[in-house]
DNA sequence: TGGGGTTAT
DNA sequence: ATAACCC
């Protein structure tokens, strides 16, 4: 059996340090410590530099879950473990385990490469999410208890502002304490760690919390992952990859020029993605250094500013976005592809088997969708990837009738949802979609809101400002006779 | 390429 | 309503 969590190596070993790591402190303006050297006792009286436009220093953490599909289905079927073994969505592996990947298997392979690679892979039917959106919220939750501040991004990623923990362990460590803290798990790029630097002090504080995330979720939920520890949550997201599965890993300040410089292209970089890559590429702009160096004025040109700004602060490792507390979700949604649907009937049994599961889910949530949406995907050889949609509101006497189960809610909103189709696609023409998806959305406490309280005040479909028809967002509703 | 999610425009 | 981003 594997051990949730191990310190994989300590603090302030007695390698020399390199050339290279010297400098890195010297432009810092370091004293350079050796080890021998006092440490300070008083945990408040160091001084300690800002980075980052003065903003004050945070520690995030990021924590990834090691194939978490893969995890989640050897967990429903122990018999799995040991085994090869790939998660199916039509015909791709959209994961595997690492006794698969030792295979030659990848992420998002087709099943044909995949048994060509592994002819004893195992495959599992991953279609159906209910048990991956389960555990998902779970490790959420298990997060929130160390903070509240934790925002998912995906189902198997969370990021988790540990500013204000490590700030409270640390002054509450006693004198004596500071000298004995060490690292849990590695440090980047072998960083010598200086406990009279009150940002390595925090971060290691971090990488302490960071460990004991992840001894709960094994010892609560039986997950492994890995978790990266840094002052950004660019730098976090990056760092926690160095050392993969089931380590984690701390990056300290001076060393974020050389965790991104490790970086092979831009498009490595969390938050360029296809698109960007692509403008990116027509100006010549392919490493991270091409994009610090590039003009600032024709980017912005390019790009418009925003983004421009945005991303030419990542490549220099600086990310100022806060960790924002996901919460409930926003939306729900089902989907279902295919490689054929060209009959009204067909797209309508299709509909009802997304709707149906949907009614569960949000019926389990508790909230009250007050949006619902309908999107395809036509057939075309080429542009792949676009999608379509149309949205409406749902009649509040529907609403009404979504907790209680007896009531026949499924037809009215087949019923909108067909609607929604035909405006979209002209049924009396021959039509080819390869995706239905059904969303319900604009997600609504059931707040009786009486009229005087603060709550009225804060219900948007109460308060003055929908009475005055200035509630643009409406506006964008397709109308759809109830 | 799958079955999800988010925010910005 | 779409387009970009994330997994």
């Amino acid at each position: 059996e594997k051990l949730g969590v191990e310190p994989e190596e300590e603090a302030g070993r007695d390698e020399e340090e390199d050339a290279a790591k010297a400098m890195d402190r010297a432009e810092a303006g370091e004293a350079g410590c050796s080890r021998d050297a006092p440490v300070p006792e008083e945990p408040g009286g160091v001084p300690w530099l800002v980075p980052e436009g003065g903003s004050s220093s945070r520690v995030i953490v990021h924590v990834d879950l090691d194939c978490f599909y893969a995890q989640v289905e050897m967990i429903s079927n122990p018999e799995l473990k040991g085994k090869p073994l790939g998660v199916q969505q039509k015909y791709l592996v959209v994961t595997c385990n690492y006794e698969a990947r030792k295979l030659g298997v990848k992420k998002l392979m087709t099943v044909r490469d995949a048994k060509e690679k592994c002819p004893q892979l195992v495959l599992v039917n991953g279609e159906d999410l209910t048990r991956y959106r389960e555990m998902s919220y779970k490790v959420t939750e298990l997060l929130e208890e160390f903070s509240p501040v934790v925002e998912r991004l995906g189902f198997d990623e969370n990021f988790v502002d540990l500013t204000e923990m490590v700030e409270k362990r640390r002054q509450q460590l006693q004198s004596g304490e500071l000298s004995a803290l060490t690292v849990w798990g590695h440090v980047y790029n072998d960083q010598y760690v200086n406990l009279h630097d009150i940002l390595h002090v925090r971060l290691l504080i971090g990488s302490q919390i960071a460990a004991e995330m992840r001894e709960a979720m094994y010892n609560q939920l039986g997950l492994t992952g890995c978790a990266g520890v840094a002052s950004n949550k660019l730098l976090a997201k990056l760092v926690s990859g160095v050392f993969k599965p089931n380590q984690q890993t701390v990056l300290l300040p001076e060393s974020s020029q050389v965790l991104i410089q490790s970086l092979n292209h831009v498009k490595e970089m969390p938050g360029i993605g296809y698109k960007t890559t692509k403008r990116l590429e027509a100006l010549g702009i392919r490493s991270v250094h091409d994009l610090q160096t590039f003009s600032s004025k024709i980017l912005e040109k390019e790009l418009g500013i925003s983004v421009a700004q945005r991303i030419q602060k990542l490549s220099f490792g600086e990310d100022n976005s806060p960790v924002t507390p996901s919460g409930p979700p926003q939306s729900f949604s089902e989907e279902d592809s295919f490689k054929k649907c060209s009959s009204e009937v067909e797209a309508k049994n299709k509909i009802e088997e997304l709707l149906a599961s949907l009614l569960n889910r949000v019926c389990q949530d508790g909230r009250k969708p007050h949006t619902i949406r309908l999107i395809i995907r036509r057939y075309s050889p080429e542009n792949h990837c676009s999608r379509e949609s149309r949205q409406c509101p749902i009649p509040s006497h529907v609403i009404q009738k979504l907790g209680t189960g007896n009531y026949d809610v499924m037809t009215p909103m087949v019923d909108i949802l067909m609607k929604l189709f035909r405006n979209m696609v002209n049924v009396k023409m021959p039509f080819h979609l390869t995706l239905l998806s059904v969303c319900l959305c604009n997600l609504k406490a059931l707040t009786t809101a009486k009229k005087g309280t603060i709550d009225y005040y804060l219900t948007p479909s109460l308060s003055t400002t929908s009475h005055s028809g200035k509630r643009s967002f409406k506006m964008k509703d397709t109308h759809v006779e109830d």
